[in-house]
DNA sequence: AAATATTTGCAACTTAGTTGCATTTAGCAG
DNA sequence: CTGCTAAATGCAACTAAGTTGCAAATATTT
């Protein structure tokens, strides 16, 4: 295990502030690995051995998401999936793309969108995100159906 | 019941080619009345005369979304909301807004965001949502936590 | 090394959404 | 306006996702 990204993931849960224990690790990993919105259960598939719970997978994930590590991404399917806050501005995430054909999901890392504009008087923003969906370069165009 | 609305229900269950049938007008009038996305629990509050089953619901929902009348807008809550598909354009849905503190819901009907750029080749973008959280107007500013 | 606060694990539960199958109904042909 | 047929609805039972309360374990502080 690359120990940059050990430091790494020590560095997050510091700043964070909050206790360096095995399932934080582990579950920072993963989703630095993945480099793309995970469930609870694709964490958990990888996991196993070192957590067997899913309630503390949730649990995690949780005070990640207060801590402002962790964001929830808006997929179409029905779980919530979650991914590392680093590949976000300050008050924007990256756009995600889903493929309606086969489902793949895409980050769109680097690119972005202009915020909204033009809100009445009084609204503050804290986080634009932006959904695509249409048809991947392998579903797209070619054959119908 | 405005007559007006009957005749617009009545068009869009035509020209999407799905029968005139007791639940699909009740859950049209009810989105349509809402002006905003509603969840299959709302729905089924405020319909349980006329639907006794949430499976119709779900049914006729997903009927709505394949025939383009309706879609389903990515809310902060864990159920899917739908809403009806006539205040947002042919690629893009308007942007929903969310309050962190109060939890309130907003549509930005009229405000648009660009559309993403610089996207790979071979992608086909079919539409583009966009989703605000921050502090509504009551929530912002103004008091702590 | 002991005390304390935080975190984890387990079991049981709730809520959201789905499936298969039997029954009913809209729309159409005659 | 009657009967036919495909489509839509209703029901019961089920799966999947996420939550809660409480007891046991572990990290940090003293």
């Amino acid at each position: 295990m690359k120990s940059e990204t050990r430091l790494r993931i020590e560095n997050l849960l510091m700043t964070a502030n909050l206790r360096r224990t095995g399932p934080r690790v582990a579950i920072l990993q993963i989703l630095l690995e993945a480099g793309k919105p995970l469930t609870q259960g694709q964490i958990a598939a990888n996991l196993a051995a070192v957590i067997p719970n899913k309630v503390t997978i949730y649990r995690t994930l949780e005070s990640f998401c207060k801590a402002g590590l962790v964001h929830k991404a808006f997929m179409h399917k029905r779980a919530w999936h979650f991914e590392l806050a680093d590949k976000c501005t300050e008050s924007q995430c990256h756009p995600h793309f889903t493929c309606k054909r086969c489902g793949v999901i895409r980050c769109l890392v680097g690119l972005s969108v202009s915020i909204v504009e033009g809100l009445k008087k009084g609204f503050v923003i804290h986080r634009q995100q932006v959904r695509l969906e249409g048809l991947c370069p392998r579903c797209g165009g070619k054959k119908g159906r």
